[in-house]
DNA sequence: ATACTTGCAAATGATTTGCCAGTGT
DNA sequence: ACACTGGCAAATCATTTGCAAGTAT
């Protein structure tokens, strides 16, 4: 919190429960899990507040969001994690892992095509080990 | 279309503008796109009817549909092509490839995590070439 | 003939915006 | 004080659904 007003913004209620609601998740959180304080373990909020406070926050890189596949967007505090992601998209479970743990895969897309791989927005998608062996 | 009728489905009017459109095409397209007749090149038809009919031929395998960063899905053809694709979360770009260029990719993702990485609904996202090269 | 399909309108889910009253600094 | 924020309602965008009329087979 000293990082948001060391860049100049107000500290409101509203704007501390969106940080303390990602900051108690055990993961990426949608904005109706925030508004809602996580299903009543912490005070709820206005939802327009929340995608409001989530914008903001964003631009400051304190947050990012990422899109599990379908449905809404999750968001998580980028500080301290920097984690990626990869989904699977049989099931819908998703892993989070340090980058280090997909630098391997990092270095193989560079070789194909050069590009310079990212999964913090976009995770990693796929067929997670469990499905490979039910769909065979 | 042969396919279509093989499976016991009527070709209609409406369908069958579905299946120009993406045939047309020359990348995946948004339902908009199809709808309006991909800007006037076609006779423009329901936006319902569209999305009704994608889903239909989704479920024949016939079409597949691709998330290239926020804004609208995109679809296109499954039949002849396959592709992959990549895109890039600073331009925006994206390019379409064919499946064993990314192998090298896939094993490294084995090797990581255990998946088996997958393209072509979820794009691998990263940062090109020429957007990496303005970033340093 | 009759089920599958369409077109139009209205509903939905996620997210954004307008506006004015409230409040942090 | 004053600009930054919050809350509430209404708007927007992408997509889905209800339903009566149309049509492929």
């Amino acid at each position: 919190m000293a990082a948001v007003r060391a860049r100049g913004l107000r500290l409101s209620a509203a704007r501390r429960l969106v940080l303390e609601a990602l900051f108690a998740a055990d993961g990426p959180v949608g904005a109706e899990g925030i508004a809602s304080g996580l299903d009543g373990r912490l005070p709820s909020s206005d939802l327009a507040s929340v995608y409001r406070n989530l914008e903001t926050l964003e631009a400051l890189g304190l947050v990012r969001h990422v899109h599990l596949g379908h449905g809404p967007g999750r968001y998580a505090l980028s500080g301290s994690s920097g984690l990626e992601y990869v989904v699977c998209e049989r099931c819908g479970e998703h892993v989070a892992l340090a980058p280090e743990a997909l630098d391997g895969v990092r270095d193989a897309v560079r070789e194909a095509c050069g590009y310079r791989a990212r999964f913090s927005h976009l995770p990693l998608a796929g067929v997670c080990p469990a499905c490979a062996a039910e769909e065979d």
